[in-house]
Order: structure tokens, then sequence, then C-alpha cells
DNA sequence: ACGAAGCCCTGCAAGC
DNA sequence: TGCTTGCAGGGCTTCG
């Protein structure tokens, strides 16, 4: 479900209620999530203020005096706030109350994600500290994706995708923004030039900022810690529309398996 | 070292 | 109507 834009929605949409509260309870129904919850992580949060409430790629992270509650939703995961009293739904797996009332829940149908503790410092952390740069930075660049290619023979969408060389871009936004630079999903990515690299990231950039400006794209069931839904899909210029017409060209679109993931392109605008 | 494939899990839609 | 099959927004892990 979830890709930068979502976490980022959901990120500004729970800030507000997180800060400065201190955790009251922390109820876990469910805790096999792709790693387990651990056990003694309720006592861990019990009495703790939330001091900052962060983001790295599609990690969410919540600070606190002495550490770190990292949380990802996975593929099918959500984060709301709702009031205390109010009954949980199937797949409701934590409940974090706070005490102003509310609970931040969380709930994930496919347990693809985690929430995880992270005692010391949290970019040292193993599933961190290999991350890519944050693609909305400055180290995101021409440069940057040129230099990292010059070695890779796979396909330039999942070079893109690796979020080793930069986080969050996942298959929504892969296709879109090579559709709208204009480079074929299958190209080696040490075929592309530097110039054109320097598109990519410059579209990349622009298309993770109009999602989050629009809240992200619903598809079938995001909803931002807000409650309001997102507005992108109905950007979406090739994802979900593979045998269609191309929105520029008018060919029809080809739809392809690339690493079990569905990637449509247009053959005639995209080379 | 790299790249492709497998796998974790549930829900839903399409096809027979 | 009911069953089976395949696919879904992620990404770590294993295999070749």
């Amino acid at each position: 479900m979830p890709e930068l834009p979502e976490v980022e929605t959901t990120l500004r949409g729970i800030r507000p209620y997180l800060l400065k509260q201190k955790i009251q309870e922390v109820v876990v129904r469910q805790a096999s999530l792709r790693w387990p919850i651990p056990q003694d992580l309720p006592a861990l949060l019990l009495k703790a203020p939330v001091e900052e409430v962060r983001r790295r790629g599609k990690y969410l992270l919540l600070k606190l005096p002495h550490g770190h509650l990292m949380v990802h939703l996975g593929m099918s995961g959500s984060l709301s706030l709702t009031a205390v009293g109010t009954a949980a739904s199937k797949h409701d797996h934590v409940d974090i109350v706070l005490e102003s009332g509310w609970i931040l829940r969380y709930n994930d149908p496919r347990r693809f994600g985690c929430m995880l503790w992270i005692g010391g410092e949290p970019f040292e952390h193993p599933l961190l500290a290999n991350l890519g740069p944050e693609p909305l930075g400055n180290l995101f660049d021409d440069s940057y994706l040129y230099q990292r290619s010059r070695r890779k023979s796979l396909p330039v969408k999942s070079f893109l995708m690796d979020s080793k060389i930069v986080v969050g871009v996942g298959n929504i936004y892969a296709n879109e923004a090579l559709f709208r630079s204009g480079i074929h999903p299958l190209r080696k990515a040490n075929r592309i030039s530097k110039n054109r690299y320097g598109r990519l990231s410059v579209i990349v950039r622009e298309v993770l900022a109009a999602a989050i400006e629009q809240g992200g794209t619903t598809l079938r069931d995001f909803v931002g810690g807000d409650g309001k839904p997102g507005y992108f899909k109905q950007e979406l210029q090739v994802y979900g529309r593979g045998g269609q017409a191309c929105m520029a060209c008018s060919a029809i679109l080809k739809e392809v398996r690339l690493g079990q993931r569905s990637t449509v392109y247009c053959p005639n605008c995209q080379r």
C-alpha cells in the first residue's frame, strides 16, 4: 500500500497527536508481523513521552527519551488515530494509547510491516544503516545516479526501486517517473547517460512531491493518519493502464512483469 | 559481487 | 454459486 508519499502523509497526519504525549498503555493483539514485535515493547514504551516523529525512507521513527520505536507499514499497513473506547477491527494489531485519550492504531492485513525497538543510534540499525539517500534530499542527483549505475547491468526500474540506491521509490512511482522521463524500464542501468539520469532524478523528485501534496495515492484502502484519502491516483499516467492508450502518443501501453512487479510503459515514448 | 527468484501474509477479482 | 488461480502499493533473504 504505502510508498514514500503515503508514509510522509501518515507522518504529517499523526505527528501533532504524538509530540510530547506520554504513552499510557500499549496493546499488542498480534505480535507476528514481518518480524515479531518484541515482548518487552509495551514496557519500553510505557510512561515515555514522544520527543520527535521522523521518517527515513519508508520507516517511521518515534523518538523517545531512551530509544526509538521503528514502524514500517509494509504493503498493506496503516496507522490511524481513534478515540479511546473505539472497538478494534480485524487486523488492528497494535494500539498505542496516549494520555490525551487518542489511540495510535496499527492495522496491517498482510502483516508485511514491522514494529521494532531501537535502543541505540537509530541509523546504525541494520535495517537503516545501508539505505540510499532520500529522493527529496540534495544527494539525489545526476552524478549520484550515474556513478552508482556504472557497474549495474540490471533494468533501470529495478535499480531505481533498490532502497540501497535510493529510498522510497516503489512500484507505482517508478513506473510513473520512468514514463515521464522517457526512459524504457527494461533498459540496463549502465546504459543510461548522465543527462538522462539528471532528468530522471528531477522527475522522481517532482512526482513524489506532487503525490505528497495530494495526500498520497489511494488505491484500495489507503487512509492517511488524519483520515483523509489521497488524490494522486487520478494523476497516474501509466500505472494500472496496461493495454490502454498512451496519454502522450496514443500508442498501446505495454505491461510486463519485472521482478514479480507489474511494469507498464509506452513502447513509443520510452527508449 | 551481482542479479534473479523466493518468500512472508491476507484479500480480492477474474475465470471456469 | 462456489471453487481455483493469480495478483496487490515492500523488501529481506537465499540461491546461482
